[in-house]
RNA sequence: GGACCCUUAGCUCAGUUGGUUAGAGCGUUUCCUUGACAUGGAAGAGGUCACUGGUUCGAGUCCAGUAGGGUCCA
């Protein structure tokens, strides 16, 4: 379909070699070439037999989350890996999905039921609210991964996996029922079920794992109060002497919770309370009861006055410290953290905060309330839901993980290596003091806990053992044969109990026919994981546990392993430095800058600021530079296929006989011996995982070394009919090379021009085709008889500052357009030789009618540069004064330079110790220096 | 309290085994629409590399400490 742009422009996309339009317009070709991608199936991973393998799982984003930038760089990043082994020749495979994402989808469709329905997931049941999920997620849900084909990520699409799907789940479940019947090495069942303290968050109703709580400094108040001894007693005071004593002190930030103390508890060798161990206080709110004064380790004597109140139900330290001492419990909390009876009439009923409140009240004017004062602590938050959750004692399911110890072997030895090194450490640390993991949630959007309870039987009763008994218990994929005398379990598993099983869980385990569907022995162990390092707990750690304990089993643990790198992208921040975020509504919207500078230009701008895993602070300035660069490239392509006929550009090795060594001239040898430096470093950087390294070579080299230099240097040698066809030979090879190298940070317009140059056959891709290594085109070359010259950059870099000297002696003198002035140099038989050969080109360059020697000294501007003395002739009668002035100043800057390389030439030590290259580089910077500064003296001397 | 990271030009960032005069993009100053590109070209200004000390012939780079910022764990 023709296109007319605002300038009138039109252009017709056809397939091949059509003419290249002034600008770059992604959009057309973007949606284009994704179309073609996926109806050639061109992503899809598919292995021969022996081919090496690359493979990616995706960090699975939630179902029905939206594309932020975060999600930008993971991705990109994961797309430029698998398209290089794409190009490096090997079996590339990227696997996308979703996560169900538990507490976030069913919190956002509880909301949404209340908005339009007012309903709560209670009023529609367990069936049919998971019916009322489904919907959604089938209307909203994969939204991302849409967006993620407008980025370009070369996902195998036929391979999405969702961790909800029927396949998925019966792997989630697979794994409960072998944990369950599975022992660690001290002989105990992997998962179990208990009642112990867990963090219950108020806002979702559910248990939530210690990696789902955030500490967060709170500002608050605490609360200092009198409980008064049964039976006074006396204390000994600072100075040994000894005081009556009434009442204990104790301070707590919870005051609400007092109905719940059953004790207080002193540090049993703190002589200011030892004796009252076994004596009685009186509770000074709730029902008024005497509570006993226990001795616990556990109390810091030096934390206010060395006195705690124990409340077992609602402090992890004071449930243990009840345990102890076999102190009883009092729960006074409902489950959405409001106050239930046992708070006694004055509280019950309230909001945990308006009741905290309300006690501070009622100690007040009770006068056990001594003091209230502001006190900042850390509070454990939801991390998802964003409310303090609340320790609170329930019957939950348990894993202690397998395979903890060969975790981290993995690490250490290297097998699995993260990039950047130093997360190992934080990896390492955590293992260390690992917790058992609460895997049981009291949601209903999840895989529901595959365990089935007799019907009848008391659930908060059963013991370990009875756990073991089948006549109580059963655990299996399918459920009992008789379901009507059984009840099944109403929690459902973690999220993240099933996302890390991911790396194999998507490779068709533990199904033997899927496994072999997918080619899961090509693709397992995966190659790299590409995530954020805020997840390197909740996923990264565990799905190592979970593929050293599922995947492979029996095999040597390199096979076990889920992935051989892990890269830590860095976080995507604002200016100021925050987290982009949905509430903050910081982050730009990914789809805007794609419209607004393509998809190759935001991710080729994004990738410019990622360096190895440090956080990027996000700057739009650098995707616009990004989309200039894509229009450089085009235009530099546009001006190649206006610079003379096409020829044939089917292969590298059709270009290369188009290359005429004899025709190799300095600029030749130098853009080579740039482009192979290119090729090796962008080898070095895949190495490495250093992508801001590559970017900025890619960069410098096609735009600086390639543009600046050799294409502005080729226009004179365009000119003369001999070498035309060696130059557009070189620009071919240069140009397709860039092209591969550049293809997986910016696929689109890379695919666009690969075609409009004729590199590829209608109906293939870049992709398609094998990138060279810089050794392996050092080889072609030497096939056709071509040797780079190395030599060749230093003599093309004398040209440069050349060209650099004599531009800026015409701007000095106010003539910097003017193109019809003279320059003459005063150069040596060999100087004026090696500018000789580039007079027509240098000339042009400068803007000059005529460079040519002369071998007097002239009363002209001058400059001194290293092929000889430059005189600028612009046929004005110069200033003197000027003249003294600028040859003084440049003096004067190139003194300082020689003072210092000459002092440190006199050091002995300097001389003595440094290698003989550092040395004779020095000696030579001086020399030359001080050649220089002696001509320049010339010049300022000659102006009269 | 423990661990890790960061501090380089006005802004955002490179600078991987220590070695000439510390780089890029954006911004900024001057000049230029010359047939690839004004999404461009040319020339320029702009840096005590947070601070202090140490190692070394030589430190932005290595070591120790200080200050400020950030992250994780308790």
């Amino acid at each position: 379909m023709p296109r007319v742009f605002a300038d009138g422009c039109v252009t017709v996309h056809i397939f091949n070699m059509a003419e290249i339009t002034k600008s770059y317009e992604p959009k057309d070709v973007e949606d284009k070439w994704y179309a073609a991608w996926q109806e050639a199936k061109c992503f899809a991973g598919r292995a021969a037999p022996g081919q090496e393998t690359y493979t990616i799982v995706i960090p699975p984003p939630n179902v029905t989350g939206i594309l932020h930038m975060g999600h930008v760089l993971n991705n990109t990043l994961q797309d430029v890996l698998i398209r290089r082994a794409r190009l490096e020749g090997k079996a590339a495979c990227w696997i996308p999905g979703t996560d169900h994402a538990g507490i976030a989808t069913q919190t956002m469709v509880e909301k949404h039921l209340k908005k339009t329905e007012g309903k709560g997931r209670r009023d529609l049941g367990r069936d049919e609210f998971l019916k009322r999920v489904w919907t959604w997620r089938d209307e909203k849900g994969d939204h991302i991964l849409r967006q993620l084909r407008q980025l370009g990520c070369s996902c195998d699409w036929d391979r999405t996996a969702f961790t909800m799907d029927a396949d998925y789940s019966r792997a989630v479940l697979t794994s409960f029922v072998k944990l369950f019947n599975s022992t660690d090495a001290q002989g105990r069942s992997h998962i179990y079920r208990g009642k112990r303290m867990v963090n219950w968050c108020p806002a979702s109703l559910t248990a939530l794992s210690d990696e789902e709580v955030e500490m967060r400094p709170t500002k608050g108040f605490i609360y200092k109060l009198r409980y008064e001894l049964v039976e006074p007693s006396t204390t000994k005071g600072a100075e040994g002497n000894v005081m009556p004593l009434t009442h204990l002190t104790v301070e707590t930030t919870r005051p609400e919770t007092i109905p719940a103390d059953v004790a207080l508890a002193v540090h049993p060798d703190d002589e200011r309370y030892k004796h009252l161990i076994g004596k009685t206080v009186w509770r000074p709110l709730g029902e008024r009861v005497q509570l006993p004064i226990v001795g616990d380790t556990a109390v810091d004597p030096v934390f206010a006055a060395g006195v705690l109140k124990v409340t077992p139900a609602h402090d992890k330290v004071d449930f243990e410290i009840g345990q102890r001492h076999k102190l009883p419990v009092i729960d006074l909390l409902n489950a959405d953290a409001t106050l239930n009876d046992l708070a006694g009439p004055a509280l019950a009923g309230m909001e945990r905060f308006a009741a905290r409140k309300k006690s501070a009240e009622l100690l007040r004017e009770s006068g056990a309330l001594i003091e209230e004062k502001p006190y900042e602590n850390n509070v454990g938050y939801s991390q998802r839901a964003g409310v303090p959750i609340e320790p609170r004692l329930t019957q939950q399911w348990w894993l202690r993980y397998p395979r903890i110890e060969e975790a981290k072997q993995v690490v250490r030895d290297g097998l699995i290596q993260m990039h950047p090194e130093r997360w190992s450490k934080v990896y390492l640390n955590w293992l260390e003091n690992i917790q058992d993991w609460c895997i049981s949630r009291q949601l209903w959007w999840g895989h529901r806990i595959p365990v089935w309870y007799a019907k009848g039987i008391d659930r908060e009763k059963l013991t370990e053992a009875d756990l073991r008994d089948p006549k109580k218990i059963h655990v299996s994929l399918d459920g009992p044969a008789d379901p009507e005398n059984w009840e099944q379990e109403d929690d459902v598993l973690d999220t993240w109990a099933s996302s890390w099983l991911w790396p194999f869980g998507t490779l068709g385990w533990p199904d033997a026919e899927a496994q072999k569907a997918a080619n899961f022995d090509a693709f397992y162990p995966t190659t790299t994981l590409a995530t954020g390092a805020d997840i390197i707990f909740f996923w990264v750690a565990r799905m190592i546990m979970a593929g050293l304990e599922f995947a492979n089993p029996g095999a040597p643990v390199e096979q076990r392993i889920p992935f051989k790198h892990v890269y830590f992208n860095g976080i995507v921040r604002d200016k100021q430095g925050r987290k982009m975020s949905k509430t903050l509504g910081n982050s730009p919207d990914p789809l805007d800058l794609i419209n607004a500078y393509g998809a190759d230009g935001l991710r080729f701008g994004l990738l410019q600021i990622a360096p190895l895993g440090q956080d990027v602070k996000f700057d739009e300035s650098r995707v616009e530079a990004g989309k200039h660069f894509c229009n450089k490239l085009w235009n530099a392509c546009r001006f190649r296929q206006m610079s003379g006929e096409m020829a044939d550009n089917s292969s590298l090795a059709a270009i290369l006989g188009r290359v005429d060594p004899a025709h190799l001239d300095d600029d030749d040898h130098a853009l080579l011996g740039a482009l192979l430096d290119t090729m090796a470093t962008l080898e070095k950087s895949f190495a490495g995982f250093e992508f801001a390294g590559a970017t900025q070579r890619l960069y410098s080299f096609f735009w600086n070394d390639f543009c600046d230099w050799y294409v502005e240097v080729a226009k004179a040698r365009l000119q003369e009919p001999a070498a035309k066809a060696h130059v557009l030979a070189v620009q071919d090879l240069v140009i397709r090379e860039f092209l591969l190298m550049f293809e997986p940070f910016a696929p689109f317009i890379t695919e666009e021009l690969w075609h409009l140059l004729g590199y590829g056959a209608e109906k293939s891709f870049v992709q398609e085709t094998r990138i060279e290594t810089a050794a392996g085109l050092v080889a072609l070359f030497a096939k056709r008889g071509v040797t780079v010259d190395a030599a060749a950059t230093g003599r093309v870099e004398q040209l440069k500052q050349f060209s650099t000297l004599a531009r800026e002696l015409k701007a000095d003198q106010s003539v910097a357009q003017k193109r019809d002035v003279k320059f003459f140099a005063l150069a040596g038989q060999p100087e004026w030789h090696a500018l000789e050969k580039n007079l027509s080109k240098l000339a042009r360059l400068v803007g000059a009618a005529e460079i040519s020697r002369t071998t007097e000294k002239l009363s002209l501007p001058a400059t001194v540069t290293s092929l000889g003395t430059l005189y600028l002739d612009t046929g004005v009668q110069v200033d003197p004064a000027a003249e003294r002035a600028r040859l003084t100043k440049e003096i004067h800057a190139l003194n300082k330079h020689i003072v210092g390389t000459e002092a440190r030439l006199s050091n002995e030590a300097f001389t003595s110790k440094a290698p003989p290259a550092v040395l004779e580089g020095a000696r030579k910077q001086l020399a030359d220096q001080q050649a220089k500064r002696a001509e320049l003296e010339r010049l300022l001397a000659a102006v009269q």
